[in-house]
DNA sequence: TCCAGATTAGCACTTGGTATTAATACTAAG
DNA sequence: CTTAGTATTAATACCAAGTGCTAATCTGGA
């Protein structure tokens, strides 16, 4: 007996979760016992079959990408732009969102939102935050549905520079606002 | 003939994008062809089988594990914490950070940076960002290190609230600097 | 009408299993 | 030594989801 079967089975364990890809044939040749051995232990120990194993695998992935694409481009749904005027987008508020501690939103997922639709809103080649101020007015909390309001103040400054301001409410309710001081280089900026 | 044979080929592709865990009987009865068809539709657009496919996605998941491991708490690996008194994070931009028209990063990526060293700094229970200005000094790009430094007021407001000043540099140059009133509730704040 | 391409059918074979039953090996206790 | 009991191995029938191949059928257009 090379390895006790009950070490055997927690060594399983964790071959599988480094890599769920084994046959097992694989498992077999890895513990040098027999396909039939390895079949029991799996048994024993609940693990599904190498199939059913990355199914779940590539479940996981799928649930991710759905997640990594809102991800990436979450911060603002924009679901109105008049150009160098006003835009809106709407964020839903998730438990990824949230400080486990006390469920309330991280300030820069209110940030994000409000500065990429202040980006969208002028939509140059090149529009870069310079300064900004903001003020968390409201917690906002997972399964909130976060409204973000932008306008462009019609005054421009000197130096190739908008004010936009924005507003963000859940239900009517400010949570959020913010004034941003956008740098551009194209269009009617310049 | 319900739908031409290529438009039925390109609708595989995309309908195995979206849900690789099809069966062939599954497209079958989703395009009311027979098993064969759907097969030979495989052969000529190089479509792997279920297992194959579920292989591929599931390795990606192994791969990608790691990476969204960093991903989601990249915003400031945090190196040092003096509670109450100072922290350092660094973040590394990386492609996905940045604008793909000009190669900057994106603002919001830097507020988060900081913003969650300002909360970090604190630990507290509850540790929110009320108010913040910020100035976003000089572009970022992908392959940037950017180091941030927090530092608390001594000072407290009346109102359970904290200042922390942040300054953020990519190699000993400022690019970022931001100003956050932080309301808290327990410990030294209250 | 006849033909080519598209579609469907049928069969043998493959992988990586499940499920079950039986045989063997290796102890430990009486 | 025998016997019970566990661990291991073997053998068999079966399944799902395919591949590969051949053959038949449909179907639209010159």
């Amino acid at each position: 007996m090379r390895v006790p079967k009950q070490e055997r089975q927690q060594l399983l364990v964790t071959l599988l979760k480094e890599d769920p890809f084994l046959t097992d044939e694989d498992i077999a040749r890895h513990f040098s016992v027999s396909i039939q051995t390895v079949r029991l232990d799996r048994l024993e120990c609940h693990i599904p079959e190498l199939r059913e194993r990355l199914k779940s695998v590539a479940s996981q992935q799928m649930l991710g990408t759905v997640k990594s694409m809102q991800a990436e481009e979450i911060f603002g749904e924009i679901i109105d732009v008049e150009l160098d005027d006003k835009a809106i987008s709407i964020f839903d508020v998730q438990d990824v969102h949230v400080f486990k501690r006390n469920g309330i939103a991280r300030g820069h997922h209110l940030f994000a939102q409000a500065n990429s639709l202040a980006v969208a809103v002028l939509d140059d080649d090149l529009a870069l935050t310079v300064r900004s101020s903001l003020h968390f007015q409201k917690p906002v909390r997972a399964g909130d549905r976060v409204v973000s309001r932008a306008t462009v103040r019609k005054e421009t400054l000197k130096n190739k520079s908008t004010v936009v301001d924005v507003l963000s409410t859940v239900e009517s309710d400010p949570v959020f606002s913010g004034e941003f001081q956008m740098y551009r280089t194209t269009k009617k900026g310049g």
